[in-house]
DNA sequence: TACATTAATAACCCATCAGTCATTAACAAC
DNA sequence: GTTGTTAATGACTGATGGGTTATTAATGTA
């Protein structure tokens, strides 16, 4: 019996497998979980490629470097959805407070609950030591967030619905809670005693209440 | 001429210097330095050593491993603050609005302006690849920091001056953009190119204003 | 069956680093 | 001076990991 009809009666496929469409998707779709589960620098490429099931060798043949496979992550991920996202919130009927509070609970049903926001969390854990990551996310992800959230308050401020708060400024105090409820989820979140103590959805609404109505006021006044 | 006379003229210190007392604070200092410049992983430990002018050898008969240095360094810059910080606000005289503006503000001088704030950073950014340093930061930080802010959210709803919000997750509504505004400090801030946008103090105003007021009132109703 | 093309591999190179240990030298006591 | 104690050293170990390349094998074509 030859090797070959061996090979076809037991098992349809040989050792090595020719798959030059399907490798790229396979190797994103490892590097994804392993970047959101051990950080930039502590992930193996090696891992990564034993993941999608190649050797380290092929890796290399689809990324020119472990920072190309990266980008490469961010962008099929995160930067590539914003053309949508801006679309559906320019069509946005409603008040601005209820597009507010739709766009934070949206970041979270889209990115925060997902592994997408590991990678967030990476990229502000590892800034410091990788400047070209860092400036490369701020461009293609930072950038085009932060003007999506700043439309949405000059949207409220213009309609009398907010006071003229510094919108520049009032996208920090929007953003910051939603970045923060991401760093916890896949830092202390992910081993700390306390991870059950905070939930995230009832989080998202309170800091909508506070946006709208801070602490002193009844809610709807 | 002997080869001690010799030195005795031209140089006062000896190749070793035997100093066993100021040894450990040297160490904990310059480690405190790479630490937050670089991260625990990325910190090398012989690089500490040789900051504090000591070899690598040195450093492990003052410190059982890396790991251990790194909680050292915890406990003289942020832990062992507690105590005195409890003091303060238990003996605070004023309103709880004044008394809350003024932990954060005071939190900005003394930890975050400082470069201790890249510890907070590093303990989030490494939580996921260090549990263990995780779990001890837990305890010996954030629940006594959660402690103290709780108790001046229940001052204020005790005396009436706040509505009767849920102080257990009003805390981290307090909470996130003080570590949010560290955490960017010492990542996207420190490499990014709109790191100036940003102003700490101006941060950190806006961040009260809201929680007291939110976005749809007028400041002082 | 023979051959050409190229996807895939695995051994290899070179550099890095936490932690150890035998050796050395500073200092004090006499 | 001499000697004992111990603070300080630096060479060493063992393991690791990004990236390269010569080699191998899967597939299409004639």
């Amino acid at each position: 019996m030859s090797d070959t009809l061996y090979q076809t009666l037991t098992e349809q496929t040989p050792k090595r497998e020719r798959r030059k469409e399907s490798r790229p998707g396979e190797l994103l779709d490892a590097a994804l979980d392993l970047f959101v589960e051990k950080g930039f620098s502590a992930t193996r490429v090696e891992e990564v490629a034993a993941r999608a099931g190649v050797s380290k060798g092929t890796l290399f043949l689809y990324f020119q470097s472990k920072e190309d496979l990266f980008k490469a992550v961010v962008r099929e991920n995160i930067a590539n959805q914003f053309p949508g996202w801006n679309e559906e919130f320019n069509t946005f009927q409603g008040t601005s407070a209820d597009m507010l509070r739709y766009a934070l609970v949206t970041w979270w049903e889209r990115i925060g609950k997902t592994r997408v926001s590991g990678i967030t969390k990476l990229v502000i854990s590892e800034a410091q030591n990788f400047p070209e990551i860092a400036h490369f996310y701020e461009e293609e992800v930072i950038k085009p967030g932060n003007a999506l959230i700043r439309g949405i308050l000059e949207r409220g401020v213009k309609s009398g619905e907010f006071r003229a708060i510094d919108t520049e400024q009032a996208v920090h105090a929007v953003v910051a809670p939603m970045i923060f409820l991401m760093m916890w989820k896949h830092s202390m979140g992910a081993c700390a005693a306390s991870a059950h103590i905070m939930d995230p959805e009832q989080f998202i609404h309170m800091q909508v209440d506070l946006l709208l109505f801070g602490m002193t006021q009844q809610k709807h006044p």
